[in-house]
DNA sequence: CTGAAAGCGCTTACAG
DNA sequence: CTGAAAGCGCTTACAG
């Protein structure tokens, strides 16, 4: 394998300096017009590969951000992920998406290495429980970072933080059932004490109280397989309870499940409101009622912020959060009647 | 904000030459002990951050591997990236993963994007469509690039190719309803001519013709929303059509939520065997039968064979496929009858 | 084990 | 518009 080409070899096929060349590179307007298609015409001719290495080492910034997702497999998130990407994707920016499992030390790890690769900039939903060290290396790095989705360090000063507005999501969905003549309404799903569960069961908890009725928590993991558990716990131990807003769009699909192996219909028998309103929720029968928290736009809105921070100095505010709302199905209101 | 520290700037605080920063950067058994912790406390008190670009100029590889996904919002491919980048984490190597989003544009500028930074290797799901010129650069940048679950370049020598033996699955899916007496099955989805379409259709036309039977196809998107609309086209049009292999789970989801509709149960009205075997098919009601394709092991086997090729220079195979195997549930066999 | 020196491929003033 | 020169932070022989 023969060495790839430098900016030398190019200067000389095109029979011009090494500085022309680096001119064309960054679309310099000093340069005839005739030069650089003579120019570009060798680069094209030579294969030459720009080498952003040896740019970045003279402080040219990368044009790489770096996109640290805490759990990539969850559908909330991998719309969060690739619609960001696409939007930075639009604006010439190159993105590195890594997903950290819920892992603290592969967080740190992931950071740090992109540190050290030279991002220009951080999106993070971070993971809880890890300390904030990370946080403070990117800051001595003076790299541009927001937290999204979830808050873990405090310094919104340095880390704007940017969410959806779950507290009024967990409102409208216990309003809805409420209206909808529930009384017994219980709210499923969330690790206890985590920023999350407490913002979107803050929500239920004024409403539940406003109208004198007993709050009634479930915790448990996000996930499908808890959200079936407890159906299952619900039908055999607490047959008074009649609704449920559910954390998040995964517990509402489990129960979804659990309940129709025991016979049990949603939006008949018992009355779900789910929590993020990702695609399944419409193509799933009964179709789910839930928060709808544009996920695929709060992408692209990050990124944009993100893009008027870096590009042209713009701090984002502290604290953002984007507005939700309600999206009424079948599994709430009831289902029309069977044709077939 | 102040310039981040460089190894000369530890040198002088460690009183050794840079020489011996670097050394110890690297690891190296040259340096002795004492000399390591003393230059790894100044490091620490410096805050100093190893600049790979600076090592990368020299030479030295980035352990940078890019993972190009085609459709990073299908859980499918989801799964493989997720499980490829812990694996490649394991060894020390970061990953960048990439959606192009199924656009050969997109994956074209990703492509050169990453040759730019410098990937040490490519893990790539391709996008159909696109001319095969960012593989000619990626051959002369001389990076290992391995296809995975997408053959695009026929040349495997160069651009070694692993996935999933799909036309087995197709015939175990098939055989499978025919033994449970059916004789009118359809296959439903997957976009016409594309090689996945063929590699898992083929296995269904061996066993109908071995069987004589006559062999159905219903082409379209992989999607949940094309298998509700089919679900709804047999139910009117295609009565005779007793069961159906699908081109994937979520085309099966969808057959289910459109059967579920219009009243009518999968495993006792119709029958379904999905495609990928996902998470998700032991989630919903009924379960889904279907032929799984261990993403989460080929994901982390298909890091593993890069490794070993960049690592111990180990080519792979130029066409690898991994086996996969049916697993029978409600949707095909019946489901047990409702407790509740 | 350690120090001095060259060089990786680019960008950036600075003269012309 | 173009050329010569310095330097980004590191690694790598090469002497000591």
């Amino acid at each position: 394998m023969k060495k790839r080409p430098t900016i030398m070899d190019v200067a000389r096929h095109a029979g011009v300096s090494k500085s022309t060349v680096s001119l064309v590179l960054q679309n310099s307007p000093l340069v005839r017009e005739a030069t650089r298609r003579q120019v570009e015409a060798s680069m094209a001719a030579l294969n030459y590969v720009y080498n952003r290495s040896a740019a970045n080492l003279r402080g040219v910034g990368t044009g790489l951000v770096g996109l640290v997702i805490n759990d990539l497999r969850n559908p909330f998130f991998t719309e969060f992920a690739a619609s960001a990407q696409m939007a930075f994707s639009r604006r010439g920016f190159a993105t590195a998406i890594a997903n950290t499992n819920e892992d603290p030390d592969i967080q740190a790890q992931t950071i740090d290495s992109m540190i050290e690769h030279g991002v220009s900039a951080f999106l993070i939903s971070p993971v809880y429980g890890g300390e904030t060290s990370s946080f403070d290396r990117i800051e001595r790095a003076g790299i541009p970072t927001m937290q999204v989705l979830r808050m873990v360090d405090e310094r919104t000063d340095i880390f704007p933080f940017a969410s959806h507005d779950y507290a009024t999501g967990g409102k409208l969905a216990t309003r809805h059932l409420v209206e909808l003549g529930c009384r017994n309404i219980a709210f499923v799903g969330g690790l206890e004490d985590r920023p999350i569960t407490l913002e979107r069961m803050a929500g239920y908890r004024n409403v539940m109280e406003a109208e004198g009725l007993r709050a009634r928590y479930f915790p448990g993991r996000p996930s499908r397989a808890f959200g079936r558990e407890t159906a299952r716990t619900l039908n055999r131990d607490h047959r008074d309870i009649e609704a449920a807003v559910c954390f998040s769009d995964l517990v509402a699909m489990g129960m979804l499940f659990g309940f129709a192996e025991i016979g049990v219909e949603l939006g008949r028998d018992f009355r779900v409101v789910g929590f993020d309103d990702i695609e399944e929720c419409s193509l799933v029968f009964p179709q789910l009622s839930s928060i709808r928290c544009d996920t695929t736009r709060f992408g692209e809105k990050s990124a944009e912020t993100m893009l008027r921070w870096i590009e042209d100095g713009v701090h984002p505010p502290a604290v953002h959060r984007y507005p939700v709302e309600l999206v009424a199905r079948h599994s709430s209101l009831g289902a029309p009647r069977r044709s077939g």
